[in-house]
DNA sequence: CGGGTTCGTGTACTTAATACACAAAGTTGA
DNA sequence: TCAACTTTGTGTATTAAGTACACGAACCCG
Protein backbone atom coordinates (compact mmCIF):
# COMPACT_ATOMS: atom_id res chain seq x y z
CA UNK A 1 0.00 0.00 0.00
CA UNK A 2 1.32 3.40 -0.94
CA UNK A 3 -0.90 6.23 -0.79
CA UNK A 4 -3.57 6.09 2.02
CA UNK A 5 -5.88 8.71 0.81
CA UNK A 6 -9.55 7.94 1.81
CA UNK A 7 -12.43 8.03 -0.68
CA UNK A 8 -14.68 10.51 1.03
CA UNK A 9 -17.92 8.76 -0.07
CA UNK A 10 -17.40 5.42 0.38
CA UNK A 11 -16.78 2.95 3.71
CA UNK A 12 -16.76 0.12 4.50
CA UNK A 13 -18.64 -1.66 7.94
CA UNK A 14 -17.70 -4.74 8.96
CA UNK A 15 -20.14 -6.27 11.50
CA UNK A 16 -18.01 -8.86 13.59
CA UNK A 17 -19.71 -11.95 15.10
CA UNK A 18 -18.43 -14.38 17.81
CA UNK A 19 -19.57 -17.01 19.87
CA UNK A 20 -18.35 -18.20 23.73
CA UNK A 21 -19.80 -21.45 23.51
CA UNK A 22 -23.14 -20.07 25.35
CA UNK A 23 -23.79 -17.26 23.09
CA UNK A 24 -23.67 -14.73 20.08
CA UNK A 25 -21.71 -11.57 20.48
CA UNK A 26 -20.54 -8.64 18.29
CA UNK A 27 -18.11 -6.62 17.77
CA UNK A 28 -18.85 -2.81 18.81
CA UNK A 29 -15.98 0.21 19.12
CA UNK A 30 -17.09 2.80 21.60
CA UNK A 31 -17.32 6.38 20.31
CA UNK A 32 -16.77 9.28 23.10
CA UNK A 33 -16.70 12.72 21.97
CA UNK A 34 -15.80 15.32 24.95
CA UNK A 35 -15.67 19.30 24.64
CA UNK A 36 -12.41 20.30 24.67
CA UNK A 37 -12.98 23.57 27.13
CA UNK A 38 -15.85 21.76 29.15
CA UNK A 39 -14.57 18.01 29.54
CA UNK A 40 -18.14 17.47 29.18
CA UNK A 41 -19.01 14.29 27.32
CA UNK A 42 -21.32 15.02 23.86
CA UNK A 43 -21.87 11.73 22.83
CA UNK A 44 -21.13 8.01 23.86
CA UNK A 45 -22.15 5.18 22.14
CA UNK A 46 -21.00 2.53 19.99
CA UNK A 47 -20.03 1.61 16.09
CA UNK A 48 -19.50 -0.92 14.06
CA UNK A 49 -16.06 -1.37 13.05
CA UNK A 50 -15.74 0.41 10.09
CA UNK A 51 -13.82 3.53 7.64
CA UNK A 52 -13.64 4.45 4.58
CA UNK A 53 -11.77 2.96 1.72
CA UNK A 54 -8.74 4.38 0.56
CA UNK A 55 -8.10 5.40 -3.02
CA UNK A 56 -5.66 2.38 -3.60
CA UNK A 57 -7.29 -0.90 -2.20
CA UNK A 58 -10.50 -2.37 -3.18
CA UNK A 59 -13.49 -3.03 -0.89
CA UNK A 60 -12.53 -6.37 0.65
CA UNK A 61 -8.77 -5.53 1.21
CA UNK A 62 -10.53 -2.28 3.02
CA UNK A 63 -12.56 -4.57 5.29
CA UNK A 64 -9.69 -7.10 5.98
CA UNK A 65 -7.52 -3.92 6.68
CA UNK A 66 -10.10 -2.98 9.05
CA UNK A 67 -10.12 -6.41 10.90
CA UNK A 68 -6.72 -6.70 10.76
CA UNK A 69 -6.47 -3.23 12.55
CA UNK A 70 -8.98 -4.45 15.38
CA UNK A 71 -8.08 -8.60 15.76
CA UNK A 72 -4.30 -8.47 14.78
CA UNK A 73 -5.98 -11.42 12.29
CA UNK A 74 -5.60 -12.33 8.81
CA UNK A 75 -7.80 -14.34 7.13
CA UNK A 76 -11.29 -13.78 8.96
CA UNK A 77 -14.00 -14.70 7.31
CA UNK A 78 -15.83 -11.94 5.21
CA UNK A 79 -18.91 -11.72 3.32
CA UNK A 80 -20.26 -8.99 1.89
CA UNK A 81 -24.17 -8.38 2.95
CA UNK A 82 -24.93 -5.31 1.22
CA UNK A 83 -23.99 -2.06 0.27
CA UNK A 84 -26.32 1.05 1.54
CA UNK A 85 -26.79 4.25 -0.02
CA UNK A 86 -29.90 6.12 2.06
CA UNK A 87 -29.59 9.61 1.63
CA UNK A 88 -30.78 9.86 5.49
CA UNK A 89 -28.26 7.44 7.11
CA UNK A 90 -26.56 10.00 8.86
CA UNK A 91 -29.28 12.17 10.24
CA UNK A 92 -28.88 12.36 13.97
CA UNK A 93 -27.94 15.32 15.57
CA UNK A 94 -25.32 13.64 17.61
CA UNK A 95 -24.08 11.89 14.53
CA UNK A 96 -23.99 15.37 12.78
CA UNK A 97 -22.05 17.11 15.87
CA UNK A 98 -19.48 13.83 15.79
CA UNK A 99 -18.74 15.00 11.77
CA UNK A 100 -18.14 18.83 13.00
CA UNK A 101 -15.64 17.59 15.38
CA UNK A 102 -13.64 14.94 13.45
CA UNK A 103 -13.57 16.49 10.48
CA UNK A 104 -11.48 14.44 7.86
CA UNK A 105 -12.77 15.14 4.86
CA UNK A 106 -15.51 12.73 4.38
CA UNK A 107 -18.47 13.19 2.25
CA UNK A 108 -21.63 14.79 3.27
CA UNK A 109 -23.53 11.96 1.62
CA UNK A 110 -21.01 8.41 2.70
CA UNK A 111 -22.49 4.85 0.56
CA UNK A 112 -21.01 2.15 2.93
CA UNK A 113 -20.49 -1.30 2.13
CA UNK A 114 -21.28 -3.74 4.55
CA UNK A 115 -19.94 -6.77 5.47
CA UNK A 116 -20.16 -9.56 7.70
CA UNK A 117 -17.14 -11.35 9.63
CA UNK A 118 -16.83 -14.52 11.69
CA UNK A 119 -14.34 -14.63 14.33
CA UNK A 120 -13.09 -17.68 15.94
CA UNK A 121 -13.11 -16.25 19.54
CA UNK A 122 -10.80 -18.27 20.80
CA UNK A 123 -8.40 -17.38 18.76
CA UNK A 124 -8.28 -13.37 19.38
CA UNK A 125 -7.67 -10.49 21.27
CA UNK A 126 -8.38 -7.01 20.81
CA UNK A 127 -6.48 -4.61 19.96
CA UNK A 128 -7.70 -1.55 22.02
CA UNK A 129 -5.31 1.04 20.48
CA UNK A 130 -6.35 4.55 20.87
CA UNK A 131 -10.56 3.22 20.96
CA UNK A 132 -12.28 0.64 22.87
CA UNK A 133 -13.25 -2.20 21.26
CA UNK A 134 -15.39 -4.97 22.75
CA UNK A 135 -17.95 -8.08 22.75
CA UNK A 136 -21.53 -7.27 23.62
CA UNK A 137 -24.32 -10.36 22.93
CA UNK A 138 -26.51 -9.82 19.90
CA UNK A 139 -29.19 -9.77 22.41
CA UNK A 140 -28.32 -6.90 23.73
CA UNK A 141 -28.02 -5.25 20.92
CA UNK A 142 -31.30 -3.78 21.05
CA UNK A 143 -31.64 -1.57 23.80
CA UNK A 144 -27.80 -0.22 22.85
CA UNK A 145 -27.39 3.15 21.00
CA UNK A 146 -25.31 3.06 17.98
CA UNK A 147 -23.88 5.72 15.87
CA UNK A 148 -25.44 6.61 12.27
CA UNK A 149 -27.53 3.84 10.94
CA UNK A 150 -25.25 1.46 12.41
CA UNK A 151 -27.87 -0.85 14.44
CA UNK A 152 -30.12 -0.76 11.33
CA UNK A 153 -27.03 -2.59 9.19
CA UNK A 154 -26.43 -4.92 12.45
CA UNK A 155 -30.03 -6.31 11.99
CA UNK A 156 -29.43 -6.70 8.28
CA UNK A 157 -25.65 -8.53 8.80
CA UNK A 158 -27.73 -10.78 11.31
CA UNK A 159 -30.50 -11.44 8.83
CA UNK A 160 -28.11 -12.17 6.02
CA UNK A 161 -25.94 -14.30 8.66
CA UNK A 162 -29.18 -16.66 9.48
CA UNK A 163 -29.85 -16.74 5.86
CA UNK A 164 -26.60 -18.10 5.21
CA UNK A 165 -26.30 -20.57 8.04
CA UNK A 166 -28.98 -22.48 6.73
CA UNK A 167 -27.44 -22.86 3.22
CA UNK A 168 -23.84 -22.98 3.61
CA UNK A 169 -21.33 -24.35 6.32
CA UNK A 170 -20.12 -21.19 7.25
CA UNK A 171 -20.93 -21.53 11.13
CA UNK A 172 -18.09 -23.30 11.59
CA UNK A 173 -15.95 -19.92 10.89
CA UNK A 174 -17.23 -19.31 14.78
CA UNK A 175 -15.53 -22.63 16.60
CA UNK A 176 -12.09 -23.48 16.87
CA UNK A 177 -10.38 -25.76 14.61
CA UNK A 178 -11.74 -29.05 16.87
CA UNK A 179 -14.81 -28.83 18.65
CA UNK A 180 -17.58 -31.25 20.01
CA UNK A 181 -21.21 -31.45 18.77
CA UNK A 182 -22.83 -30.27 21.71
CA UNK A 183 -20.56 -27.10 21.12
CA UNK A 184 -21.68 -27.32 17.22
CA UNK A 185 -25.77 -27.92 18.28
CA UNK A 186 -25.09 -24.49 20.65
CA UNK A 187 -23.93 -22.33 18.13
CA UNK A 188 -26.42 -23.60 15.75
CA UNK A 189 -29.16 -22.93 18.13
CA UNK A 190 -27.73 -19.51 19.29
CA UNK A 191 -27.63 -18.29 15.39
CA UNK A 192 -30.83 -19.62 15.00
CA UNK A 193 -32.86 -18.74 17.72
CA UNK A 194 -34.29 -22.43 18.29
CA UNK A 195 -33.30 -25.71 19.94
CA UNK A 196 -32.54 -29.33 18.66
CA UNK A 197 -33.30 -32.49 19.75
CA UNK A 198 -30.07 -34.05 20.30
CA UNK A 199 -30.30 -37.13 18.49
CA UNK A 200 -32.04 -35.82 15.79
CA UNK A 201 -29.12 -33.26 15.54
CA UNK A 202 -26.49 -35.53 15.41
CA UNK A 203 -28.00 -37.92 13.20
CA UNK A 204 -28.09 -34.81 10.98
CA UNK A 205 -23.92 -34.13 11.30
CA UNK A 206 -23.82 -37.85 10.36
CA UNK A 207 -24.56 -36.98 7.30
CA UNK A 208 -21.99 -34.53 6.81
CA UNK A 209 -19.31 -36.14 5.87
CA UNK A 210 -17.07 -32.90 6.21
CA UNK A 211 -17.20 -33.07 10.22
CA UNK A 212 -15.35 -35.66 10.68
CA UNK A 213 -14.34 -37.06 14.19
CA UNK A 214 -11.11 -37.03 15.59
CA UNK A 215 -8.89 -39.14 18.08
CA UNK A 216 -8.85 -36.77 20.35
CA UNK A 217 -11.28 -36.12 23.54
CA UNK A 218 -11.96 -33.41 25.66
CA UNK A 219 -10.16 -33.32 28.71
CA UNK A 220 -10.20 -32.45 32.44
CA UNK A 221 -14.21 -31.92 32.57
CA UNK A 222 -15.99 -32.73 35.57
CA UNK A 223 -18.28 -35.57 33.16
CA UNK A 224 -17.93 -37.89 30.17
CA UNK A 225 -16.03 -36.26 28.35
CA UNK A 226 -17.03 -35.42 24.68
CA UNK A 227 -15.09 -36.50 21.29
CA UNK A 228 -13.74 -33.67 19.20
CA UNK A 229 -14.58 -32.78 15.78
CA UNK A 230 -13.23 -31.04 12.79
CA UNK A 231 -14.34 -28.87 9.46
CA UNK A 232 -13.05 -29.95 6.32
CA UNK A 233 -13.67 -27.61 3.63
CA UNK A 234 -12.48 -29.81 1.51
CA UNK A 235 -14.60 -32.70 1.76
CA UNK A 236 -17.90 -30.16 1.76
CA UNK A 237 -16.88 -29.01 -1.57
CA UNK A 238 -16.74 -32.55 -2.85
CA UNK A 239 -19.48 -34.01 -1.70
CA UNK A 240 -21.89 -30.83 -1.79
CA UNK A 241 -25.20 -31.48 -3.63
CA UNK A 242 -28.15 -28.71 -4.52
CA UNK A 243 -31.32 -29.12 -3.86
CA UNK A 244 -34.87 -26.93 -4.33
CA UNK A 245 -36.04 -26.69 -0.75
CA UNK A 246 -38.06 -23.06 -0.21
CA UNK A 247 -41.02 -25.06 -0.46
CA UNK A 248 -43.75 -24.51 2.26
CA UNK B 1 -36.26 14.68 -7.80
CA UNK B 2 -34.68 17.99 -8.25
CA UNK B 3 -31.30 18.18 -8.97
CA UNK B 4 -29.39 15.53 -11.40
CA UNK B 5 -25.76 15.81 -10.85
CA UNK B 6 -24.31 12.83 -10.79
CA UNK B 7 -21.98 11.14 -8.53
CA UNK B 8 -18.78 10.45 -9.88
CA UNK B 9 -17.37 7.29 -8.55
CA UNK B 10 -20.72 5.59 -7.34
CA UNK B 11 -22.91 3.34 -9.77
CA UNK B 12 -25.53 1.22 -10.07
CA UNK B 13 -25.77 -1.83 -12.99
CA UNK B 14 -28.97 -3.86 -13.49
CA UNK B 15 -28.69 -7.33 -14.60
CA UNK B 16 -32.30 -7.59 -16.11
CA UNK B 17 -33.14 -11.23 -16.76
CA UNK B 18 -36.41 -12.33 -18.86
CA UNK B 19 -37.67 -15.92 -19.79
CA UNK B 20 -39.34 -16.61 -22.91
CA UNK B 21 -41.05 -19.85 -22.22
CA UNK B 22 -37.88 -21.81 -23.91
CA UNK B 23 -34.94 -20.05 -22.65
CA UNK B 24 -33.42 -17.24 -19.82
CA UNK B 25 -32.26 -14.16 -21.28
CA UNK B 26 -30.28 -11.12 -20.53
CA UNK B 27 -31.00 -7.62 -21.32
CA UNK B 28 -27.79 -6.01 -22.67
CA UNK B 29 -27.16 -2.39 -24.19
CA UNK B 30 -25.41 -1.78 -27.56
CA UNK B 31 -21.88 0.35 -27.40
CA UNK B 32 -20.89 1.95 -30.47
CA UNK B 33 -18.05 4.56 -30.45
CA UNK B 34 -17.52 6.09 -34.20
CA UNK B 35 -14.16 8.22 -35.01
CA UNK B 36 -16.22 11.81 -35.66
CA UNK B 37 -13.87 12.23 -38.94
CA UNK B 38 -13.30 8.86 -40.41
CA UNK B 39 -16.63 7.59 -39.42
CA UNK B 40 -14.73 4.35 -38.32
CA UNK B 41 -16.29 2.20 -35.79
CA UNK B 42 -13.47 2.50 -32.62
CA UNK B 43 -15.74 0.65 -30.38
CA UNK B 44 -18.57 -2.17 -30.52
CA UNK B 45 -19.58 -4.32 -27.60
CA UNK B 46 -22.55 -4.56 -25.16
CA UNK B 47 -23.09 -2.66 -21.89
CA UNK B 48 -25.05 -3.92 -18.78
CA UNK B 49 -27.90 -1.43 -18.23
CA UNK B 50 -26.40 0.94 -15.64
CA UNK B 51 -25.44 4.43 -14.64
CA UNK B 52 -24.43 7.13 -12.20
CA UNK B 53 -26.28 7.37 -9.01
CA UNK B 54 -27.40 10.88 -8.53
CA UNK B 55 -26.51 12.97 -5.46
CA UNK B 56 -30.16 12.83 -4.33
CA UNK B 57 -31.31 9.45 -5.18
CA UNK B 58 -30.37 6.38 -2.90
CA UNK B 59 -29.65 2.98 -4.71
CA UNK B 60 -32.75 1.70 -4.80
CA UNK B 61 -33.85 4.37 -6.25
CA UNK B 62 -31.06 4.50 -9.11
CA UNK B 63 -31.62 1.24 -10.22
CA UNK B 64 -35.45 1.88 -10.71
CA UNK B 65 -34.81 5.30 -12.27
CA UNK B 66 -32.75 3.05 -15.04
CA UNK B 67 -34.57 -0.08 -15.71
CA UNK B 68 -37.92 2.71 -16.07
CA UNK B 69 -35.95 4.47 -18.64
CA UNK B 70 -35.32 1.00 -20.39
CA UNK B 71 -38.94 -1.13 -19.69
CA UNK B 72 -41.18 1.81 -19.14
CA UNK B 73 -41.90 -0.39 -15.87
CA UNK B 74 -42.08 0.79 -12.50
CA UNK B 75 -42.45 -2.42 -9.53
CA UNK B 76 -39.76 -4.56 -10.90
CA UNK B 77 -38.45 -6.63 -8.55
CA UNK B 78 -34.87 -6.13 -7.95
CA UNK B 79 -32.53 -7.27 -5.60
CA UNK B 80 -28.60 -5.92 -4.98
CA UNK B 81 -26.41 -8.78 -5.32
CA UNK B 82 -23.24 -7.25 -4.26
CA UNK B 83 -20.70 -4.44 -4.70
CA UNK B 84 -17.42 -4.18 -6.92
CA UNK B 85 -14.91 -1.87 -6.33
CA UNK B 86 -11.55 -3.74 -7.86
CA UNK B 87 -9.01 -1.27 -8.91
CA UNK B 88 -9.31 -2.60 -12.24
CA UNK B 89 -12.60 -2.80 -13.29
CA UNK B 90 -12.05 -0.46 -16.17
CA UNK B 91 -8.75 -1.74 -17.53
CA UNK B 92 -9.19 -2.69 -21.32
CA UNK B 93 -8.16 -0.28 -23.75
CA UNK B 94 -11.39 -0.21 -25.10
CA UNK B 95 -12.83 0.83 -21.95
CA UNK B 96 -10.49 3.82 -21.32
CA UNK B 97 -11.18 4.97 -25.30
CA UNK B 98 -14.47 5.33 -24.40
CA UNK B 99 -13.88 7.01 -21.49
CA UNK B 100 -12.03 9.74 -22.92
CA UNK B 101 -14.41 10.24 -25.51
CA UNK B 102 -17.55 10.88 -23.44
CA UNK B 103 -15.69 12.58 -20.90
CA UNK B 104 -19.04 13.17 -18.89
CA UNK B 105 -17.41 13.85 -15.41
CA UNK B 106 -17.29 10.17 -14.08
CA UNK B 107 -13.95 9.46 -11.24
CA UNK B 108 -11.43 7.15 -12.50
CA UNK B 109 -11.94 4.73 -10.39
CA UNK B 110 -15.80 3.51 -9.81
CA UNK B 111 -17.16 1.11 -7.24
CA UNK B 112 -20.47 -0.34 -8.91
CA UNK B 113 -23.24 -1.90 -7.04
CA UNK B 114 -25.14 -4.89 -8.71
CA UNK B 115 -28.85 -5.57 -9.15
CA UNK B 116 -30.06 -8.57 -10.21
CA UNK B 117 -33.55 -7.88 -12.06
CA UNK B 118 -36.67 -10.34 -13.39
CA UNK B 119 -38.85 -9.12 -15.66
CA UNK B 120 -42.26 -10.73 -16.54
CA UNK B 121 -41.24 -11.01 -20.60
CA UNK B 122 -45.19 -10.59 -21.49
CA UNK B 123 -45.22 -7.02 -20.41
CA UNK B 124 -42.48 -5.25 -21.54
CA UNK B 125 -41.72 -3.79 -24.62
CA UNK B 126 -38.14 -2.06 -24.76
CA UNK B 127 -37.66 1.23 -25.53
CA UNK B 128 -35.15 2.15 -27.60
CA UNK B 129 -34.51 5.52 -27.38
CA UNK B 130 -31.11 6.67 -28.20
CA UNK B 131 -29.28 3.43 -27.18
CA UNK B 132 -30.04 0.06 -28.81
CA UNK B 133 -31.73 -2.56 -26.19
CA UNK B 134 -32.13 -5.91 -26.88
CA UNK B 135 -32.38 -9.46 -25.19
CA UNK B 136 -29.43 -11.78 -25.43
CA UNK B 137 -29.59 -15.32 -24.24
CA UNK B 138 -28.14 -16.18 -21.14
CA UNK B 139 -26.40 -18.86 -23.24
CA UNK B 140 -24.63 -16.30 -25.24
CA UNK B 141 -23.07 -13.94 -23.02
CA UNK B 142 -19.76 -15.66 -22.82
CA UNK B 143 -19.26 -15.59 -26.67
CA UNK B 144 -19.72 -12.05 -26.51
CA UNK B 145 -17.86 -8.94 -25.61
CA UNK B 146 -19.33 -6.76 -22.98
CA UNK B 147 -17.70 -3.29 -21.57
CA UNK B 148 -15.63 -2.69 -18.00
CA UNK B 149 -16.26 -5.73 -15.71
CA UNK B 150 -19.98 -6.59 -17.23
CA UNK B 151 -19.19 -9.90 -18.10
CA UNK B 152 -18.24 -10.83 -14.59
CA UNK B 153 -20.88 -9.04 -13.33
CA UNK B 154 -23.71 -11.01 -15.26
CA UNK B 155 -22.06 -13.93 -14.22
CA UNK B 156 -22.02 -12.79 -10.56
CA UNK B 157 -25.62 -11.93 -11.12
CA UNK B 158 -26.52 -15.54 -12.48
CA UNK B 159 -24.93 -17.15 -9.75
CA UNK B 160 -26.77 -15.19 -7.06
CA UNK B 161 -29.88 -15.62 -9.10
CA UNK B 162 -29.43 -19.49 -9.15
CA UNK B 163 -28.57 -19.70 -5.47
CA UNK B 164 -31.73 -17.04 -4.64
CA UNK B 165 -34.10 -19.52 -6.67
CA UNK B 166 -33.24 -22.39 -5.01
CA UNK B 167 -34.28 -20.53 -1.50
CA UNK B 168 -36.92 -18.19 -2.60
CA UNK B 169 -39.93 -18.18 -4.52
CA UNK B 170 -38.70 -15.51 -6.70
CA UNK B 171 -38.64 -17.56 -10.18
CA UNK B 172 -42.83 -16.15 -10.19
CA UNK B 173 -41.22 -12.69 -11.32
CA UNK B 174 -40.00 -13.97 -14.77
CA UNK B 175 -43.79 -15.14 -15.48
CA UNK B 176 -46.83 -13.50 -16.01
CA UNK B 177 -49.63 -13.60 -13.62
CA UNK B 178 -51.26 -16.66 -14.92
CA UNK B 179 -48.79 -19.84 -16.13
CA UNK B 180 -48.90 -23.76 -17.12
CA UNK B 181 -47.34 -25.89 -14.57
CA UNK B 182 -44.97 -26.80 -17.80
CA UNK B 183 -44.25 -23.18 -18.53
CA UNK B 184 -43.24 -23.09 -14.20
CA UNK B 185 -41.10 -26.42 -14.77
CA UNK B 186 -39.25 -25.26 -17.96
CA UNK B 187 -38.43 -21.88 -16.29
CA UNK B 188 -36.67 -23.91 -13.17
CA UNK B 189 -34.74 -26.28 -15.90
CA UNK B 190 -33.73 -22.97 -17.58
CA UNK B 191 -32.95 -21.45 -14.08
CA UNK B 192 -30.65 -24.02 -13.11
CA UNK B 193 -29.86 -26.11 -15.94
CA UNK B 194 -31.27 -29.29 -15.15
CA UNK B 195 -34.45 -31.20 -16.28
CA UNK B 196 -37.05 -32.53 -13.59
CA UNK B 197 -39.61 -35.67 -13.89
CA UNK B 198 -42.49 -33.94 -14.56
CA UNK B 199 -44.71 -36.29 -12.07
CA UNK B 200 -42.48 -35.38 -9.03
CA UNK B 201 -42.47 -31.59 -10.52
CA UNK B 202 -45.84 -31.28 -9.87
CA UNK B 203 -46.24 -33.31 -6.49
CA UNK B 204 -43.94 -31.08 -5.15
CA UNK B 205 -45.66 -27.96 -6.88
CA UNK B 206 -48.68 -29.43 -4.60
CA UNK B 207 -47.03 -28.48 -1.70
CA UNK B 208 -46.73 -25.06 -2.89
CA UNK B 209 -49.74 -23.85 -1.51
CA UNK B 210 -48.87 -20.87 -2.65
CA UNK B 211 -49.19 -21.85 -6.25
CA UNK B 212 -52.96 -21.86 -6.74
CA UNK B 213 -54.95 -23.19 -9.14
CA UNK B 214 -57.25 -21.05 -11.61
CA UNK B 215 -60.47 -22.21 -13.75
CA UNK B 216 -58.75 -21.17 -16.65
CA UNK B 217 -57.30 -23.13 -19.20
CA UNK B 218 -55.44 -22.64 -22.05
CA UNK B 219 -57.63 -21.73 -25.35
CA UNK B 220 -56.79 -22.43 -28.86
CA UNK B 221 -53.66 -24.97 -28.22
CA UNK B 222 -53.44 -27.96 -30.80
CA UNK B 223 -53.42 -30.29 -27.66
CA UNK B 224 -54.84 -30.78 -24.45
CA UNK B 225 -54.65 -27.60 -22.94
CA UNK B 226 -53.34 -27.05 -19.66
CA UNK B 227 -54.69 -25.17 -16.27
CA UNK B 228 -53.49 -22.11 -15.38
CA UNK B 229 -52.11 -21.15 -11.88
CA UNK B 230 -51.34 -17.83 -9.77
CA UNK B 231 -48.21 -17.40 -7.26
CA UNK B 232 -49.63 -15.52 -4.37
CA UNK B 233 -47.00 -13.78 -2.34
CA UNK B 234 -49.63 -13.61 0.59
CA UNK B 235 -49.81 -17.34 0.73
CA UNK B 236 -46.45 -18.12 0.67
CA UNK B 237 -45.52 -15.15 3.55
CA UNK B 238 -48.16 -16.93 6.05
CA UNK B 239 -47.15 -20.81 5.55
CA UNK B 240 -43.31 -20.31 4.71
CA UNK B 241 -40.99 -22.50 7.17
CA UNK B 242 -37.17 -22.25 7.62
CA UNK B 243 -35.38 -25.62 7.19
CA UNK B 244 -31.35 -26.40 7.70
CA UNK B 245 -31.00 -28.00 4.33
CA UNK B 246 -27.20 -27.48 3.16
CA UNK B 247 -26.45 -30.88 4.20
CA UNK B 248 -24.35 -33.01 1.70
C1' DC C 1 -62.15 -39.29 -37.76
C1' DG C 2 -57.13 -40.47 -37.45
C1' DG C 3 -52.64 -38.48 -36.29
C1' DG C 4 -50.07 -35.41 -33.63
C1' DT C 5 -49.11 -33.14 -29.34
C1' DT C 6 -49.06 -31.86 -24.63
C1' DC C 7 -51.58 -32.55 -20.26
C1' DG C 8 -52.30 -34.84 -16.07
C1' DT C 9 -52.05 -38.59 -13.05
C1' DG C 10 -50.34 -43.14 -9.32
C1' DT C 11 -47.49 -46.60 -7.20
C1' DA C 12 -43.52 -48.78 -5.15
C1' DC C 13 -39.26 -47.89 -3.06
C1' DT C 14 -35.76 -45.33 -0.68
C1' DT C 15 -34.27 -41.66 2.12
C1' DA C 16 -34.85 -38.06 5.54
C1' DA C 17 -37.48 -35.86 9.55
C1' DT C 18 -39.40 -36.17 14.01
C1' DA C 19 -40.45 -37.70 18.75
C1' DC C 20 -38.70 -39.69 22.61
C1' DA C 21 -35.29 -42.03 27.37
C1' DC C 22 -31.42 -44.11 29.49
C1' DA C 23 -26.84 -46.19 30.40
C1' DA C 24 -21.77 -44.83 30.23
C1' DA C 25 -17.71 -41.96 31.44
C1' DG C 26 -15.63 -38.82 33.73
C1' DT C 27 -15.04 -35.41 38.16
C1' DT C 28 -15.98 -34.03 42.81
C1' DG C 29 -16.19 -34.25 47.53
C1' DA C 30 -17.97 -36.61 51.78
C1' DT D 1 -13.71 -45.38 47.63
C1' DC D 2 -18.01 -44.73 46.46
C1' DA D 3 -22.14 -41.94 45.86
C1' DA D 4 -23.71 -37.87 43.61
C1' DC D 5 -23.37 -35.04 39.76
C1' DT D 6 -23.04 -33.78 35.02
C1' DT D 7 -22.77 -34.25 30.18
C1' DT D 8 -22.02 -37.69 26.47
C1' DG D 9 -23.62 -40.85 23.21
C1' DT D 10 -26.85 -43.92 21.32
C1' DG D 11 -31.81 -46.59 18.79
C1' DT D 12 -36.43 -47.33 17.31
C1' DA D 13 -40.85 -46.44 15.50
C1' DT D 14 -43.59 -43.34 12.76
C1' DT D 15 -44.43 -39.96 9.39
C1' DA D 16 -43.14 -37.13 5.48
C1' DA D 17 -40.57 -36.29 1.37
C1' DG D 18 -37.65 -37.74 -2.68
C1' DT D 19 -37.03 -40.62 -6.73
C1' DA D 20 -37.97 -43.61 -10.67
C1' DC D 21 -41.09 -44.72 -14.02
C1' DA D 22 -45.69 -45.12 -18.34
C1' DC D 23 -50.08 -44.20 -20.31
C1' DG D 24 -54.83 -42.57 -21.19
C1' DA D 25 -57.26 -37.96 -21.90
C1' DA D 26 -58.10 -33.61 -24.29
C1' DC D 27 -57.57 -30.69 -27.84
C1' DC D 28 -56.29 -29.12 -32.82
C1' DC D 29 -55.47 -30.10 -37.54
C1' DG D 30 -56.01 -31.84 -42.01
Amino acid sequence: MISHKIVPNISVDCVVFGFDFEKLNVLLVERELKDEKSGKILISDHTLAGYHIFEDEDLDSAASRILKGLTGLDNIFLDQFGAYGQLDRVSAPRDKVWFEHINKGFADRVITVGYLALIDNTKVTLRLKDRNVSWFPVSMVSEMELAFDHKFLFYEALQALQRKVKVEPIAFELLPDYFTLSQLQKLYEALLGTSFDKRNFRKKVAQMHYVIPLKKKQQGVAHKPAQYFLFSREVYEKTRKGRISFII
